[in-house]
DNA sequence: TATAGGCATACGACAACTCTCGC
DNA sequence: CCGAGAGTTGTCGTATGCCT
């Protein structure tokens, strides 16, 4: 009997035959390799009559035998014929031609993660085999804990001075490798704390040996997908070093051209600006995912700044002793990173039960698909096939009303009660057993609020079942860590909240198995039912409701108190089944709404409210958003400060004043004046070219690449006519340069004047204002 | 190889309109 | 008086980035 902790798995064709190969450690920290000669793949077909499956075949690929099952697709019964075959790859080819019989289903599930699903395995977790030699002949999940090895890896390159473009032909010049109790630099010319090689092949060469001495579980680099291993790969094959990191002497493997990917057997490759960016991403502050901006937010640790500009004339002059301190520096923040976000990557891999590697470059779609696959199996569901492209056409054009939003009355309003439903899109699919299987039964009747169908009240739904055992296990971890704190049951519980959060995306999204407009539109109604429901209950108590979002109601209490406040939320939770639940956020001693642009009504999605502590939280306005002018956002969190904190209009009057008179004389630094605009395609794909592509434009010019999701930083300047006319690069720019009136006009007043107008003021009486004491003094 | 829809805002593209000027 | 061209105004579509 072999336990172990399962890392990667693979498979291979040898003689003939598919043999899937586990690579892990046993508790004790030695390797574990092991082989599988005995999975078979297969795929499904559903028809009446199964004659001719047996003898489907093409070229060396055929059916090896024929199974009959009883199983649910979509959650009603059907007779499936599971069809094995004789190779992985004959899946692709003879599904083709079973298609003629029936129809075929489960037909393009990679032949390892098809193990993974039947034999229940979780990696990063304890498996239980019995082995012949290196030969699997039985395997079982168990449970513990094992902290893998990992190791960071970094990589500079050459670049000429004049150049910043990523090209292949400049050599590496050093790569970094650290684990607490394992650090390198390597590189190819004379350097202090540095091992120095001969020249970049014999360095490359080094690398490899070095990954293999140390033989880690992950090895994990910053955009390494995209940049440090392809970079090797290419430096490698050009120097014809082989890149052999496999644990089975294989080389690193990339695939994909805009969404690389590179991938080495048997150790898993994390690419950890790929996970925190699409995981974390989010909820982090930082617009800018740079290792320094990244490090800062979630280390508080920043690393030192070195020009990396200049690192080609250092290399030249041989001055590269502070490279070497540096490129260490970064490995031992991405390792760092990587402890910091382990517990979060681990939940989410033993959640969705897939490799390491692949868990760590899910898309929230497919974290939920996976997981549902996972669950399908254990309950004897088929998966429902992926959607053709005829099918995700009609799918698109499909389009599902949305959240209810409440028209607030512009004003300023004192003590302020934030409720919301707790998860309220997951709780109303349990509570209405909204699945795919269960509409419009047979043995129920009903109707939904809005439409014309109903949910089945007596047997269980497959996705709303599902949903409302992650919320029982989510409650009952969350219970757990409030005993006492752990960082992986608050991990866990994170995992959880992001895969449930996904679960109503995934159900209206165009490529997913589980896809139904049908539950979309209900939980949406029935969202807009229950918010609708406590405004109207809110009014009726005598409560003045200023604002409601999709789940959220605010209530100005006037002269009621946190006690009535509280009573209120009794009330509703009265007549709430379960799991749905009202919470009450907080109460806020004030409040501000405006008006839209322009119009007396009132805006939504734009609201900033005071908490206890004096600090501001503010939603929608231009303070919030990167695609504003810093000077704007500044001018406008402060003042929203001044109206809700201060309470003096005087001062408010004052602080706008005075930056436009700034603003006018030209007298704010560059950086008050700049606005970052994320490009979101190519400057070739516009239709209409705006200031941003302007300036994407001249980034372009001065050679740099401008692809989806670069973020360019420009300022405007003096002149006539188009705004795009008129951009300049924030690093080129020029003191003196921008057009103080374009900002006044275009992006203070803008950012300004709705709050001012809630205290009375006209945005004319601020800048003929200061007009007249510009004149005064002329 | 995008989880969903709802919303505000800025600016360009384009058409319609006004104004000016020369004849 | 008319017609050309410049300039202005208004509407619509494109684009970004936020909120829940």
């Amino acid at each position: 009997m072999t336990r172990f902790f399962l890392v990667d798995i693979h498979y291979t064709i040898e003689a003939g035959k598919a043999i899937l190969r586990l690579y892990g450690r046993d508790g004790k920290g030695k390797p574990v390799t092991l082989k599988d000669e005995n999975f078979e793949p297969y795929f499904y077909v559903v028809c009446d009559d199964p004659a001719g499956l047996e003898d489907l075949k093409e070229d060396d690929f055929h059916v090896t035998k024929v199974e009959k099952e009883e199983k649910l697709l979509l959650e009603k019964p059907v007779t499936a014929y599971k069809v094995y075959v004789n190779l992985p790859t004959a899946v692709p080819v003879l599904r083709e031609l079973a298609k003629d019989i029936g129809q075929t289903l489960e037909d393009d599930v990679l032949f390892a993660r098809r193990y993974l699903i039947d034999k229940g395995l979780t990696p990063l977790d304890l498996v239980e085999a019995e082995v012949e030699g290196d030969s699997i002949k039985t395997i079982k999940a168990e449970t513990g804990t094992y902290t893998p090895k990992g190791l960071a890896f970094d990589i500079e390159t050459y670049t000429p001075p004049d150049r910043k473009e990523i090209d292949y032909d400049n050599p590496i010049i050093m790569i970094a490798v650290y684990a607490p109790d394992y650090q390198k630099v390597l590189t190819w010319k004379k350097a202090k704390g540095a091992e120095v090689l001969d020249s970049e092949k014999a360095m490359l060469e080094r690398f490899v040996d070095v990954v293999k001495a140390y033989d880690p579980d992950i090895l994990t680099g910053y955009a390494s997908d995209g940049f440090d291993l392809p970079y090797l790969l290419a430096r490698c094959k050009k120097l014809k070093v082989p890149l052999a990191l496999g644990k089975d002497g294989s080389s690193v493997i990339t695939k994909g051209r805009s969404r690389q990917e590179a991938r080495i057997t048997g150790i898993a490759h994390v690419d950890l600006y790929k996970f925190i960016r699409r995981v974390l991403g989010r909820t982090m502050k930082t617009q800018s995912f740079s290792l320094n901006n990244v490090s800062q937010e979630l280390l508080g640790e920043k690393k030192q700044e070195v020009d990396l500009d200049n690192i080609g004339s250092a290399w030249d002059a041989g001055k590269i002793d502070e490279f070497v301190e540096y490129n260490l520096q970064d490995t031992k923040l991405t390792y760092n990173l990587m402890l910091k976000v382990w517990p979060s990557l681990l939940e989410m891999t033993k959640i969705v039960g897939l490799p390491l590697f692949d868990a760590s470059r899910l898309s929230f779609s497919q974290f939920v698909e996976w997981y549902m696959m996972k669950k399908a199996f254990s309950m004897n569901e088929l998966f429902p096939a992926k959607p053709g492209y005829r099918e995700q056409t009609r799918r698109m054009g499909q389009r599902a009303q949305g959240g209810y939003v409440y028209e607030p009355e512009p004003g300023v309003y004192d003590n302020i009660a934030v409720y919301d439903y707790r998860s309220l899109y997951p709780s109303i699919i349990v509570s209405h057993n909204i699945s795919p299987g269960t509409v419009n039964c047979e043995c129920c009747k009903g109707k939904i609020p809005e439409h014309d169908m109903h949910f089945c009240k007596k047997k269980q739904g497959f996705v709303s079942g599902v949903i409302k055992e992650l919320l029982d296990y989510r409650t009952t971890i969350k219970k757990q860590s409030q005993k006492n704190k752990d960082v992986v049951l608050e991990a866990r519980a994170y995992a959880l909240k992001v895969l449930l959060n996904s679960f109503y995306g995934y159900l209206g999204f165009a490529m997913a198995r589980w896809y139904s407009t049908q539950c979309v539109e209900a939980i949406t109604a029935y969202a807009r039912h229950y918010v609708k429901d406590v405004i109207a209950k809110a009014e009726k108590q005598g409560f003045a409701v200023r604002y409601g979002d999709t789940d959220s109601c605010m209530l100005e209490l006037g002269k009621k108190t946190e006690k009535d406040a509280k009573k209120f939320l009794q009330l509703v939770n009265k007549g709430l089944a379960d799991p749905m639940e009202l919470e009450l956020e907080d109460v806020f001693p004030a409040g501000i709404w405006v008006a839209t642009k322009g119009t007396a009504q009132g805006a939504k999605k734009r609201y900033a409210l005071l908490d206890k502590e004096g600090n501001l939280k503010i939603r929608g306005f231009e303070s919030v958003r990167r695609n504003a002018a810093v000077i704007a956002r500044k001018t406008q969190q402060e003042l929203l400060m001044i109206v809700l904190k201060d309470r003096d209009k005087e001062k408010a009057v004052k602080l706008v004043k005075d930056t436009v008179d700034k603003l006018r004389k030209n007298e704010l630094p560059i950086e008050d004046v700049v606005i970052t605009t994320q490009v979101q395609k190519t400057t070739d794909k516009y239709e209409s070219v705006g200031p941003h592509v302007a300036a994407a434009k001249l980034m372009e010019n001065k050679g740099r690449t401008v692809k989806k999701g670069t973020i360019v930083a420009y300022i405007v300047k003096k002149g006539e006519g188009k705004i795009r006319d008129r951009v300049q690069l924030a690093e080129d720019a020029r003191q003196g340069e921008y057009d103080g009136e374009y900002y006044i006009t275009n992006s203070l007043v803008p950012a300004v004047e709705n709050i001012l107008s809630v205290l009375g003021v006209s945005p004319e009486s601020i800048t003929e204002a200061t007009q007249q004491t510009t004149l005064a003094g002329f």
